[in-house]
DNA sequence: TGTGGACTTCAAGCGCACTCGAAGTCCAGG
DNA sequence: CCTGGACTTCGAGTGCGCTTGAAGTCCACA
């Protein structure tokens, strides 16, 4: 257990995050996160740092680009933890977030259902293919974030 | 309504499926879709080539890469609808993924839930960032090896 | 037959979230 | 004081899923 003060190389700071010190300049490049220099230029990173990467990743599992979870970090304190007034928000947020995509992949779900039988994958008629949301993403694994998912109660395999 | 038989140029297929016409000739590329060419050299698709793609978008939002959507294509006939017991177990697989999908989201919210009167985002006890499942998060390879860090009490609101 | 819009190829570029490598510097333990 | 492992910067590379642009060709309709 060699370091126990405040300021954490950024190879402490990579050990304790679990992240790639290269990934952690990035961070410091966009800004997500802070540091001082020594009088030899390496980096320093005070311990709130751990509870701002911890934030960023966090955010990435929500779904938010960095760019996002910079907007996001930029409403809670610089090196405080944030208080539950200040959170709070925060995390309602990400948990709206969290049900729309849930209800998207639930959707999808059904829809796959309905297709289970059917196989027709037709363009124009397979209610698989065709998602009345048009929310497209590029990205595989999550970024569907449409607005209002309709309830639509659906026959099997018609549109 | 111009053309109605079965050998579509790019530009129809893009306008049916909704994708640019630079996206076809990737995924041809890729040998997601074929086509046959006309004398003078231009693409011509098959009426099939619409549920193939209409397959792989499908997969797409299932969360699978052109790669892998490709692998399931291979499974399915050439130029024919699915027959039920060919699509049947693809679409099983993808629900299951799926499911898996929806209670990964799950377990995050709920981890959010209890983060929000807590807001401490502690790397070693905050529930929302340290996931023990371990899931399937495109990280960069690197683990959360935070396991084996001692306990260290920290204080609410201070690091 | 003329024409212009749709098509062709090929190479390069983009956006995200990083990683890698080279060449050089720093600094804590012995 | 020495040393070697950890650090520095900078630029380039990676992987996915495409898009864009240039330069040239085709073909359906009038």
């Amino acid at each position: 257990m060699p370091p126990q003060h405040d300021r954490l190389t950024i190879g402490e700071l990579a050990a304790r995050s679990g992240l790639a010190a290269s990934a952690l300049r990035y961070y410091e490049e966009l800004g997500l996160i802070a540091s001082s220099r020594t009088t030899g230029g390496q980096r320093r990173y005070h311990r709130a740092m751990l509870r701002r990467v911890a934030f960023v990743r966090a955010a990435q599992r929500v779904g938010l680009s960095l760019d996002e979870a910079g907007q996001a970090l930029a409403r809670l304190p610089e090196d405080r933890a944030p208080t539950a007034a200040q959170w709070a928000p925060v995390a309602r947020a990400w948990q709206r977030r969290i049900d729309e995509q849930i209800a998207e992949l639930q959707l999808l779900r059904r829809k796959l259902g309905g297709c289970v039988g059917c196989g027709c994958l037709s363009l124009k008629r397979c209610a698989l293919y065709n998602p009345d949301d048009t929310a497209a993403d590029h990205g595989p694994g999550a970024r569907w974030l449409l607005g209002d998912t309709p309830p639509e109660p659906e026959p099997p395999t018609t549109a």
